[in-house]
RNA sequence: GCGGGCGUGGUGGAACGGUAGACACAAGCGACUUAAAAUCGCUAGAGCCAAGCUCGUGCGGGUUCGAUUCCCGCCGCCCGCACCA
């Protein structure tokens, strides 16, 4: 056997796969399938090592699944559209169509070298017009279905570009190319309902048990069930049609502590009111900055006192001042609130800005509160005592209170217990280009019509130009200009595009039959959905997963998904990112400075440049660009192999966490891989008749290997399986064994490192004589009766502290094993006479003895 | 600001509530070599000279015979916050 050289065998190694079609996903009844599926990549045009993480993962499972026998599903696309490449144009001319797919061919260059096993064969972009006009069937199909709406909503505005912004293109509420401060604008907008399904996409996580609690936990949060009271207050001295005043409130208890009433600035009545001048100046200023929640909560609280007072809905007499504050959400409840400062933080902070009442209306059940210094919210599981308190018990749960305080308002009659919830509806319009244009136009006898299927797609025009800012579909006359479906008089197409979250919430479900003349075909979705395994990043817990969700629902009430499709993840797993050091130093003017990993000296005394100037090392920083602190896959690659790079990113971290690139856990991960090599080639050398005395043990091992490797893989403890993969070859390079053992514990061990590495896997399957290739040989079983030892060791505590350990049969009664440790030496002199006063004997595991 | 998570040797990490530190990196020592690299072998949480003992899983409490693991409070870092993908 020659030297290890990657370069020449994982060539050689992906083109037989290729031949054989290895990785061709097929439809074979006779087989269960199995569908793994990572997150599709946006392309940018480089791969960086995190891609090279998640794809390796799935890979891990992809080969895992295959060997166990399993129809296996492996795709990979592109979620191709987007604003980059419309800044791309922007900044160095160029057309977004032509930067995407450049980029694209450029990452499947840059992915096919790693050896995954991939269907290539299914390979889309969502910017595809074959992909997109489904797309945009399915949004007509749903329009009809009533899940698509239009309503005004706000959005970033710069009024110097005339441009709406995305959240990240405010920075500091100012806009990123123009430096104009931002402002909030309210434009018609189109919308998915996807409130209709918040209660079910709430209920429905609870079955969602292969998926991280965290994520759930997220969901759950996010979609924010919560009861509360819904009531008017009546209003004194508000313009008409305003004598009522609807706010929401979770804790209804704290109705006697209210001290004012506030309103979104967004809210109607504020609109009323705005023309007073001050009302309006005080509006805009509100209006200044982004509409980020971030933006608007961490903003400092402002306030408007508005004149108007509304009454007290338990007391006619007691009248509160109606301020209009820059903190109330109008998506949220009725964008109107009662403050009861003494149990709100925010409430206490605005009261004390504008010196406005602060009144307890319960204090902890052991103390009297003296003076508050900050809001007193305690969890509304715990019992309190009701100072100002209206229904119920005087010392109650929160819980109770609310419930109580609803009960009595009912009774009562002046406001009614409701469910509310935090989602909002899916804002999907965007008024970009480079989208999936919204398939409807605008008639004027016949309103919003949806385009006629026939004519779909609707193609984006080519002919368009980046020179000025905001939308050129706006500007495009001979694209905008078109008839009406319906009634072929003139009409005008909409502008607007989708939001790329459509484009990624059904993707999944096109792999399945990405060539279909419709969306989605009946026979392939039933027996490849749902996605068995799908792998990610956590920083899509929220958005992209709960999308996904409700459009699988919606695809299924317009017929494009079976109703076992609705959930369409079965198990999914979030990991962590690729971080690596970042070098440091700063410039004469005290601005930091990053360089390049290659251009660091290290030594006992730090690291320096090569000139000796000292060096900051930051660590563990995700990596950027603009920090210098990327790794390449593809020099990566080119120096030691993809699968070393494979390797390092399995072995180091456990795989739902960040992991570190070193140098130096690539060259280790390059080395081991020599050494097996290496031991291969040994192996290959031995003589055919020799015989050894370590057959049973190694064979052992062996089995011990198959276990711990296994549920390894499956538990998704790839860094674990790793472990006993190095352990086992340790096992096996120290062996002395027969021949004919040792070849097939190097073939086994060949077996258990193919999801990792597979490339060297299949030369020493080859060399030793293995058949066929070895990502298509069946997963080595472990003997049951080679996993068990006859004696255990078993260590002995004293009053919890670990003094001794004895060895004992593994089946010894617990009485046996008792008499066996207070026996043991150790234990005597340990306890030296004093009485014992419980034993505790877990069998298999440890002994304790309690004096 | 709000929601979620994470925190273990010099480093990455391992440990069904049951021997803390598996496995690996870096380091040190040794073998081979004229020498170096590569390779192979050994050592290694900290402290006390040592057999051994004490301390030790971000910090402070609690539950338990026993806590890295469960509960409460803090500190630090990371992710998300609806137009980044």
């Amino acid at each position: 056997m020659s030297r290890y050289e990657p370069s020449v065998i994982e060539p050689k190694w992906q083109k037989a796969w290729d031949e054989a079609q290895a990785f061709l996903a097929k439809r074979d009844p006779a087989r269960p399938k199995y569908y793994v599926l990572e997150m599709f990549p946006y392309p940018s045009g480089r791969i960086h090592m995190g891609h090279v993480r998640n794809y390796t993962m799935g890979d891990v499972v992809s080969r895992y699944k295959t060997a166990q026998g399993f129809s296996v599903l492996h795709p990979m696309g592109w979620d191709a559209f987007g604003m980059p490449a419309e800044n791309a144009a922007m900044e160095r001319g160029g057309h977004p169509k032509d930067w995407t797919y450049s980029n694209i061919a450029d990452m499947r260059g840059q992915m096919k070298p790693l050896g995954l096993s991939i269907d290539w064969t299914r390979e889309f972009a969502t910017c595809d017009p074959e992909y997109y006009g489904q797309q945009q069937a399915m949004f007509i199909d749903m329009m009809e279905a009533g899940l698509i709406y239009r309503k005004n909503a706000v959005v970033n505005w710069d009024p110097i570009d005339m441009t709406v912004l995305a959240n990240e293109q405010v920075i500091d509420g100012k806009g990123w190319r123009s430096g104009a401060a931002v402002e909030r604008r309210e434009l018609t907008q189109w919308f998915f309902k996807i409130s209709d399904y918040s209660e079910e996409l709430l209920n429905a996580l609870d079955g969602l048990t292969n998926w991280p609690e965290k994520v759930r936990l997220m969901q759950a949060n996010w979609i924010g069930r919560s009861r509360g009271l819904q009531f008017g207050f009546e209003t004194v001295g508000a313009p008409a049609g305003f004598d009522l005043l609807e706010v929401y409130t979770t804790r209804p208890d704290t109705l006697m502590g209210a001290s004012f009433a506030a309103i979104s600035p967004d809210h109607p009545l504020a609109k009323a009111l705005e023309a007073d001048p001050a009302v309006a100046e005080f509006v805009a200023l509100c209006r200044k900055g982004g509409t980020s929640a971030e933006e608007i909560e961490t903003a400092e609280k402002i306030g408007f006192d508005t004149g108007i007072r509304v009454k007290h809905p338990l007391n006619p007499d007691w009248e509160l001042p109606v301020w209009i504050a820059n903190f109330i959400l109008m998506d949220y409840g009725t964008g109107a609130i009662f403050g009861c400062p003494a149990h709100d933080q925010r409430d206490f902070d605005f009261a004390t800005k504008y010196d406005l009442p602060i009144k307890a209306v319960f204090e902890p059940n052991d103390e009297p509160i003296v003076a508050l210094t900050e809001a007193y919210v305690p969890l509304k599981s715990e019992r309190v005592r009701y100072i100002r308190g209206f229904a119920g018990a005087d010392v109650q749960t929160g819980d109770e209170g609310v419930a109580t305080a609803i009960a009595h308002a009912e009774a009562q009659g002046y406001g009614k217990g409701v469910t509310k919830f935090r989602l909002r509806d899916w804002g999907l319009s965007r008024q970009r280009y480079w989208g999936c244009p919204i398939p409807v136009v605008h008639c004027a006898t016949c309103g919003v019509v949806p385009e006629a299927k026939e004519n779909l797609p609707v193609r984006l025009p080519d002919d368009v130009t980046f020179d000025i800012p905001g939308n050129p579909l706006d500007r495009h006359p001979t694209w905008r200009d078109c008839t009406c479906p319906k009634c072929g008089a003139e009409a005008r197409r909409e502008t607007d595009t989708m939001d790329t979250f459509v484009d990624s919430s059904w993707y999944y479900a096109r792999f399945t039959a990405p060539r279909a003349a419709t969306p989605t075909s009946a026979a392939d979705a039933d027996y490849w959905m749902n996605v068995d395994q799908y792998i990610g990043g956590i920083e899509h817990a929220i958005l992209h997963l709960l999308y996904s969700r409700f459009f699988a629902r919606a695809m299924n009430k317009t017929g494009h998904l079976p109703a076992k499709a609705i959930e369409p993840f079965d198990a999914l797993f979030t990991q962590g990112m690729v971080t690596h050091e970042i070098y440091k130093t700063t410039d004469a003017r005290g601005r930091p400075v990053y360089h390049l990993p290659e251009d660091i000296v290290r030594s006992d005394a730090g690291a320096t440049l090569a000139d000796g100037t000292a060096v900051e090392v930051i660590p563990s920083a995700k990596m950027s660009k603009s920090k210098k602190n990327v790794v390449d896959p593809m020099n990566i690659i080119a120096a030691f192999g993809a699968d070393t790079a494979r390797w390092f990113v399995m072995s180091d971290s456990p795989p739902e966490r960040d992991v570190e690139w070193t140098s130096s856990g690539a060259e280790a991960a390059y080395k081991f891989l020599g050494r097996i090599w290496t031991l291969c080639s040994r192996i290959g050398d031995m003589p055919a008749d020799h015989v050894g005395e370590g057959d049973l043990d190694l064979r052992k091992a062996m089995a011990r290997a198959v276990n711990d490797v296994t549920l390894g893989i499956e538990g998704f403890a790839f860094n674990k399986a790793i472990a006993k993969i190095y352990e086992f070859t340790n096992t096996l390079s120290k062996a002395n064994a027969s021949t004919a053992t040792m070849k097939d514990a190097i073939r086994t061990l060949a077996q258990l490192m193919q999801p990792m590495v597979p490339h060297i896997a299949e030369s020493i399957w080859s060399y030793q004589g293995g058949t066929g290739l070895c990502c298509q040989a069946p997963w080595p079983k472990a003997d049951p009766a080679l996993l068990v030892n006859d004696e255990v060791i078993l260590p002995i505590q004293i009053n919890g502290k670990r003094r001794a350990e004895i060895t004992v049969p593994r089946d010894m009664p617990a009485s046996e094993v008792e008499k066996i440790a207070l026996a043991d030496e150790a234990v005597i002199k340990f306890l030296a006479g004093q009485p014992v006063k419980k034993i505790i004997v877990v069998p298999g595991r440890i002994i304790n003895v309690v004096v």
